[in-house]
DNA sequence: CCGCAAAAATGCAGACTCTGCAAGTTCGCG
DNA sequence: CGCGAACTTGCAGAGTCTGCATTTTTGCGG
């Protein structure tokens, strides 16, 4: 086992802080949160907090972060024959299907980014951090080396579909399926971005 | 015109405090570099320099989000009917043809933000913010709105090739030609990331 | 040319962020 | 058990960033 009583304890600790950045950035607004009351939310010392996380912004994020890397190892375990584009998609909807109480959290996340410019960039760094993951796992279908353009190139596009998708989808406010919009993307990038899709089926 | 006195002078500071931040970082390193040092440099009080920008890390990148603006300015004046995609091609031949100190200058930006992460999501924004814009252009060309699904999806797809072409490029130590490998980036986005590319010609 | 109202720059106080360092505490392995 | 590695914590200090009041510039109409 590599999971120590050690290393729970930390991730423990991890999500908590996590748990709490979010519950009072949701509930009071971002701005008017601070590290401290984080970390006593959390029952860690100020200190600790930061040797965690680097700003309380990341701390919201961290979730997602963990989520996307989540879905980058069901990726890893797809067959290794079958499109990348197909087991992105297959992965997505796999997700999406399970979700219990995390989905909602993710939810959460997701539309206080969208009030909160600040955490643009923090989201996206987060994001950037799992495309290096996301384009080993391609190379190596590809029999490609990570650092190849096709691999790098899929990588960034995926994750952008995702996150287009995702937009779309919160602007919708419920009336369209996540799943089905991450789909429509995904064809776009499958036959390429060319010209624009003919009119609707 | 829409150039008073007034606003050329609040240009020309902010362009100062870039231009200082960047040299400042460069020279020293981003984390020795204090705010003070950059008003000093740019000959300003260091209140002023929070009435530009909210960091010093905004401060470097603002030269990149400038030039990723005319980018997309330029590209609003090529004629409709030509395809999106190639638009992109022939403006960013343009761009990297004409350089003079600008260019030397962005090169020293992209690398200094590859050398300091922090600056990632940073720069990440500032792409993000010209997204909009792109996909405003876009949107105009297919005759449609900026929020559907073509557009969004085709600007972040085309700022993400862009950045893995340079990343690329940069890696390469100057073996490769930048515009390059920025047309076989857009090469791929046009026939579609469904199948990696055949063996190199 | 003059003087005025708007726009900028500035100084200052104060809250908060974040880091290094030097103790304490806790965990798990032998 | 008992020790060393791994964590947490407190503290001090430099730096960031904001709001607010004040001073300086700038553009304009008289």
């Amino acid at each position: 086992m590599t999971t120590g009583l050690r290393e729970r304890k930390k991730l423990r600790t991890r999500r908590a802080l996590g748990a709490a950045a979010l519950e009072l950035a949701v509930r009071h607004g971002l701005a008017e949160v601070t590290v401290e009351q984080i970390a006593e939310a959390a029952d860690v010392s100020p200190r600790t907090f930061f040797n965690y996380f680097s700003s309380k912004e990341e701390a919201v994020v961290a979730a997602d972060l963990e989520r996307a890397g989540e879905m980058v190892d069901r990726l890893a375990t797809r067959p290794a024959d079958e499109p990348v584009l197909e087991s992105v998609r297959a992965v997505t909807r796999a997700m999406l299907g399970e979700p219990g109480a995390r989905r909602k959290e993710w939810v959460r996340q997701v539309r206080l980014v969208r009030a909160n410019p600040a955490l643009v960039p923090h989201q996206l760094a987060a994001y950037a951090a799992i495309e290096q993951r996301l384009a080993a796992v391609i190379a190596e279908r590809a029999g490609m080396g990570a650092d190849d353009l096709y691999p790098a190139l899929t990588a960034t596009a995926v994750m952008a579909a995702t996150r287009v998708a995702t937009t779309r989808w919160l602007d919708s406010d419920g009336r369209t399926e996540l799943a089905d919009g991450i789909d429509e993307a995904l064809d776009l990038l499958t036959t390429g971005l060319g010209h624009p899709p003919s009119r609707a089926p």
